[in-house]
DNA sequence: GAGTGGTCTAGACCACTAG
DNA sequence: TAGTGGTCTAGACCACTCC
């Protein structure tokens, strides 16, 4: 037997909010409706949209601004890159990224990725490959995956010309906003590829980092492979 | 010019309670007093104390339990244990950690880790070697270092007893809950002494962890330094 | 000054736990 | 049945932004 569950009003406020978000009803860096004119429209008090939005403001959902009003948060603002970028210099602040792409094709999704990206095996994916410096030092290789519907239309130029601030691009080009991951990390050897690549000794040891990454309803769109020469920078991790 | 601030009532309840928690007034896994009866103490609406301890729910200092009270959060739930510990088996379920203590001993806070731990130097400090293994594979060497005035008394037989899980220890016998940490992984080298006591060959690749932790008011207490032989195992990381 | 989010209150009622 | 946390409301007022 299914338990029916008790939900709150504020929980329904939340997920109609949601599927606002999901169907695009206000895109990233938009602001959504005053908390009096959604208490209008949902009829119910302000204090129940109130507690609506405070949950999807703790998810990083949305960003409620004092005077202004209430936004669809974007990965256009520093202080959101830093919970996707780990990776942080020994010392002293960071530098800009110089991401130089080595790949980019169109394939079909082998069954192991078709799993991840919660796919039919055979669907179309897109893949890049790419190689990222700071300050000139060599650091990062990965391979990105992209389910292709969903990015139906998405090509090496467009990468480029948004300096391959991929999570920029898909919001504003595909209204696609990821909203949080899961990575795996491993300590693993430089193949000989990725020695060549990073410009350091094959068996040198390097942070293997998988990530898988979720839009609004947990649904994956992404998936990483990568590995970080840690040399002269750490993986930052918050315990809490 | 130092800027007045505004502070709520709710900040100024949260921060008694923050006092209370620091001074031991409720120990880890006590109830604190009920939201009316706080109400009644520090003359504010139940909805002013409700918003005090939503934000220390939400920091996992506290624990909510409809019908019955709220409760100190303690490290004794397993729920909590998987925040501290990001080291997860390649395929199904944790299994026991098999916890071997190699070194106990007293000694005196080098300026590196006097300014990690906010001691002075030469301060009196406790250092503890250990070895992990799950499921008899051998998977983790680290160090932990703890200030010796808070942790007067601690010794290797009553680590034994609690079988290793530090945090507990320390928050049964010692009133110090630890309630965040901070991280910073690096992929290494294993060197001769880690491959000889992780049974592997040095130069293996190895996950280093640095991990500095915190109690109440953002107090620095241990810091830890360990490598993860992450052939069997990954560390989890959510990002969001 | 108008509009937004943020705080605080008082009261009613619901859901859950325990004796 | 009593006590706890959880929800919801209506209204007043505060802090901040922009015009």
């Amino acid at each position: 037997m299914s338990s029916p569950r008790f939900s709150p009003l504020y929980r329904q406020i939340k997920d109609l909010l949601l599927e606002g978000l999901r169907r695009g009803e206000w895109r990233p860096g938009e602001a959504i409706p005053s908390e009096l004119d959604l208490a209008a429209r949902f009829r119910v008090s302000q204090g129940t949209v109130r507690k609506a939005i405070d949950e999807l403001a703790a998810e990083n959902l949305l960003v409620r601004r004092q005077g202004k009003g209430t936004f669809v948060a974007t990965h256009g603002e520093p202080q959101v890159r830093f919970r996707f970028l780990r990776l942080t210099p020994d010392s002293g602040e960071a530098v800009a990224a110089e991401r130089e792409l080595l790949d980019f094709r169109r394939a079909r999704a082998s069954a192991e990725l078709a799993r991840l990206l919660e796919l039919k095996a055979g669907e179309p994916v897109i893949m890049l490959k790419r190689r990222i410096a700071f300050d000139g030092n060599l650091v990062l290789l990965e391979e990105v995956w992209l389910p292709g519907n969903r990015f139906k239309g998405i090509s090496a130029a467009a990468i480029s010309e948004h300096q391959g601030a991929l999570y920029n691009l898909f919001e504003t080009e595909f209204g696609t906003r990821m909203v949080r991951a899961e990575e795996r990390l491993k300590a693993v050897s430089a193949d000989a590829v990725a020695a060549e690549l990073l410009g350091i000794e094959p068996g040198h040891a390097l942070l293997q980092v998988e990530r898988l990454s979720f839009t609004y309803g947990d649904t994956p769109v992404e998936w990483r492979k990568g590995v970080y020469k840690t040399d002269r920078h750490y993986y930052r991790s918050e315990l809490g």
